[in-house]
RNA sequence: GGGGGUGUAGCUCAAUUGGUCAGAGCAGUGGAUUGUCGAUCCACAGGUUGCGGGUUCGAGCCCCGUCACCCUCGCCA
């Protein structure tokens, strides 16, 4: 049994404790020597305490404190002492006092740690996600995960301030096709049958629309089977939400406030409301991604119809069947090596080539493909694209879709590469009027999800243009990412029946897989509506973060395995057995390679 | 599956053209030190240069393969 339980927390102590008795508990994150005269700097997740060991002290106690190491956890007791004005150290919150200790109990020992907890130094992530529990101890992963709960409370008070109703709906759901791949469990009790991990509890929240309760929300796991990115982890987490009886712009409000709330008690920042809005279609041409990032212009410029009779092959056989376009990047020079770089990396999402050309003083363009131009399509080149002498434009001659997503990537890349990202900016936008249906090697596919409403107004196309019919669907995009997704839903079977049968499902399958949602639709569905924000990428934005695992407690690697616990991991015979499942070897010949386990 | 990047001491990194280049800081160990706070000083210890193969008189460096991690395209209704 130990005895000194704290009384205060090492990010506590201020002056007015001066004269004190009190103890603390933390881990030793330093300790200075000077002979007699020991400093200890004593951490807990509220801060960092000095205590000091003096000479005037009993001996043993001296002896003890000069054992410690970093990262044992002890308990000290000690009187609170004001420092001298020399020593106050103003780098920390407790630094005008220290803990003159009078009894030291070592609560337990530590083996030195693979990395220093103090962040003095830049560790790989590799090593971090290793050691996890080491990493979580860093201040600033503590700062990651407390501002993350701060983000979940203020959901909370906010969803409850505009009266939804969190309900829990299940993660072990039954298979439905379509949107990511899943996460099958084996079912013990019949052989060959699957619960699925719900990808999103979609269905259930439109079921809780149709049992009238009228404004539901959920903070929901989310499990997809499909590859990672910097943004994407295989489980995540959303705020999920659907209301009845409202159109959209009162899903967008209700979502709007949520954010604001959010911002204000993490941040203590009032954001501007209402969010701005985009079409889909003028997203994709001026920013070339559904998700632009407004915190910086460099928008994309058109030129097709200037250089469709030039001289230039690329751009006149570009501007019969597709587009050209292209981006400027004002007062940056680009080496050969420089543009060599960025062909590489158009070239690697799927572009061609990459046309740069100089401005040179006097408006002149320059450098490879200059001499191919006359002097209408130069002359339409700099009205279009604004460049001034000393500019650069990159130029994409394709077909339309693809120009346009390498010209929004290249526009991302150019403005982080050339630092014209405003920090701590948050440009929160709508994009709405999103197609329908997109095509695909089989017909047609809804974009959003096939419950999605189309606009009353396009409903008479539906059979006849399905491509140009409009969804009511929303995206709410900050900084450049996608951070939440809804729509307004079908609740009309008829109009349920005929997206269903343009998208090619035969009675009999949907009668298979969503039955019970079809029959659900048939006693009473209000019209309804909702929104998912996904909450791990909200958290990493308004940290300032880039990378999704940092708001992540156990984050899993691209490779989708867990580098701490070795997961995925084996399993015995005899439970493969109780589950009716059996292990065949893949045609590569064996079994993948499994992390190592530790 | 495709494109790009990284891999050297426990951690973070350096090592000219392939040639005394196996090095530094931090961490660790031992010692010194009465006001530090990323303490300082002295000393010591620490290496399968991810792994396997090849080229070469000679490879951390070049080539091939492979593994791990990161960014990205496809994928993510």
């Amino acid at each position: 049994m130990w005895k000194l339980k704290r009384t205060h927390t090492c990010g506590e102590l201020r002056v007015q404790h001066v004269g004190q008795n009190v103890i603390l508990n933390g881990w030793v994150e330093s300790r200075r020597n000077f002979g007699n005269l020991i400093f200890v700097d004593l951490r807990d997740r509220y801060g960092k305490t000095q205590v000091l060991f003096s000479p005037d002290r009993a001996q043993e106690l001296v002896a003890l404190a000069d054992a410690l190491k970093n990262e044992w956890v002890i308990a000290v007791k000690g009187v609170v002492r004001r420092r001298d004005t020399e020593t106050v150290n103003p780098k920390i919150v407790t630094g005008e006092i220290e803990v003159d200790a009078i009894e030291l109990e070592v609560l337990n020992e530590a083996k030195t740690p693979p990395f220093p907890i103090s962040e003095h130094l830049a560790v790989s992530e590799e090593t971090r996600l290793q050691y996890r529990y080491l990493d979580l101890r860093r201040p600033s992963m503590q700062r990651n995960l407390i501002t993350r709960h701060k983000v979940l409370h203020a959901i909370r008070t906010s969803m409850d301030r505009q009266n939804f109703v969190e309900i829990e709906t299940p993660y072990l759901v039954k298979f439905t096709p379509g949107g990511a791949r899943n996460f099958l469990v084996p079912s013990r009790h019949f052989p060959g049958r699957f619960f699925a991990l719900a990808e999103s509890p979609q269905i259930f929240k439109q079921l809780s629309m149709v049992a009238g309760y009228d404004r539901y929300y959920q903070i929901a796991r989310c499990f997809r089977d499909e590859d990672l990115r910097a943004d994407r982890q295989l489980e995540f987490t959303q705020l999920d939400m659907e209301m009845s009886f409202v159109q959209r712009d009162d899903v967008m409000d209700a979502i709007e406030q949520v954010c604001v709330d959010i911002w204000k008690a993490v941040l203590g920042l009032e954001v501007p409301r209402p969010f701005a809005r985009l079409s889909y279609a003028d997203a994709m041409r001026e920013y070339g991604t559904d998700k632009p990032d407004l915190r910086f212009e460099m928008k994309i410029w058109d030129v097709t119809g200037e250089v469709a009779e030039s001289g230039f092959k690329v751009f006149a056989e570009a501007a019969k069947a597709g587009v050209v376009r292209g981006l400027t990047a004002s007062g940056a020079a680009f080496s050969r090596k420089d543009t060599d770089v960025l062909e590489t990396f158009v070239k690697g999402i799927g572009a061609k080539g990459l046309i740069s050309l100089k401005v040179e003083e006097g408006g002149k363009l320059s450098g490879g493909v200059a001499k191919f131009l006359g002097e209408r399509e130069a002359g339409a080149i700099r009205v279009k694209s604004g460049a001034k002498a000393g500019d650069t434009v990159f130029m994409i001659a394709d077909e339309e879709e693809k120009a346009a997503s390498v010209l929004g990537a290249l526009r991302n890349h150019l403005a982080a590469r050339l630092d014209r990202i405003p920090k701590e900016q948050f440009r929160f936008c709508w994009v709405v009027d999103f197609p329908m249906f997109e095509k695909t090697d089989e017909g047609i596919a809804a974009r959003h999800h096939p419950f999605t409403s189309p606009k009353d107004e396009h409903l008479e196309m539906l059979e006849k243009e399905p491509l140009k019919v409009q969804a009511k669907a929303y995206d709410l995009v900050l900084n450049g990412f996608e951070i939440g997704g809804g729509s307004i839903r079908i609740h009309r079977r008829d109009i349920q029946q005929r997206i269903f049968r343009l998208l090619g499902l035969t009675d009999e399958y949907l009668r298979d897989r969503f039955g019970f949602l079809l029959e659900a639709f048939e006693y009473g569905a209000p019209p309804h509506g909702g929104i998912a924000l996904g909450i791990d990428r909200l958290s990493m934005l308004i940290l300032g973060l880039d990378n999704i695992r940092d708001v992540i407690t156990f984050p899993k690697t691209q490779r989708t395995t867990d580098l701490m616990m070795g997961s995925p991991g084996t399993v015995t015979e005899k439970q493969l057995k109780e589950l009716h499942v059996r292990v065949v070897e893949d045609a590569e010949g064996g079994r993948a390679e499994l992390p190592s386990v530790r």
